[in-house]
DNA sequence: CCCGTACATTGACGGTTGTCAATATTCGCT
DNA sequence: AGCGAATATTGACAACCGTCAATGTACGGG
């Protein structure tokens, strides 16, 4: 009855500790890191969280500028930096660049954070 | 009884869109970039993963070289930065050093994240 | 006591990133 | 048409980051 003792081994003298259940595979590990790059700066996180609390749920460069004290060009690059993760969306009326948040990106990350 | 009505002002012509709850402190930023930096690799990403997936929730540095496909210098490298963000803690039994998940530590970025 | 094994640390090197000044672009207004 | 304001793009530079080879450290077994 008992046909396949194959199993186990490695156990004894050494580390090997198998693997409960599968891992993250290197392309998704590749997906979520580029999001969490985008979020992993002081800066671009101010940045999110001031869009998100303004009015309407969006503002505009010269709105975002005097808060986090950095050049114009500067937090122009950073909102496209959060634009290209999927983080911001960008809509232009008139001279202005109105920036808003994706609306589920952010539980997105989030939960593929915690089922790591 | 109308003394002070300098507020307002500035509203009109410009975009100006006033804050409706209050944003993230700079402090706050810089703590939450952090632990993000953290887990903005995809090699650390995959290094969590491994670690909680295996078989009692801890593995040693032998056990996550191979998966990874890098030195074990490098492995020991990112391990460091995973356990000086509070995310993964060491314990040392004999030679082995064994790596796990610190209990909450995801969930507390992940909460993070959502609450920007 | 010495050897081998598991892991950490150091030093070096190329690639990426955050920042700004300067410049370009786009749009509304007169 | 032309000007001014809001934003984007470019180029440059210093700082940081991921990686490895080489070396150091600590532990267990003969």
């Amino acid at each position: 009855m008992h046909s396949l003792e194959l199993t186990d081994v490695t156990a004894t003298d050494a580390c090997r500790a198998p693997l409960v259940r599968d891992a993250l595979s290197a392309d998704a590990a590749e997906l979520l890191a580029h999001k969490l790059k985008a979020l992993a700066d002081p800066t671009r996180l101010r940045l999110l969280s001031i869009v998100r609390a303004s009015q309407g749920g969006e503002a505009c460069v010269c709105d975002l500028t005097a808060p986090v004290g950095l050049s114009q060009p500067t937090v122009s690059h950073h909102l496209k930096v959060l634009v290209d993760a999927g983080l911001l969306s960008r809509t232009k009326r008139g001279t202005w660049a109105y920036y808003s948040l994706v609306p589920t990106a952010l539980v997105d990350a989030s939960d593929s954070l915690q089922s790591l």
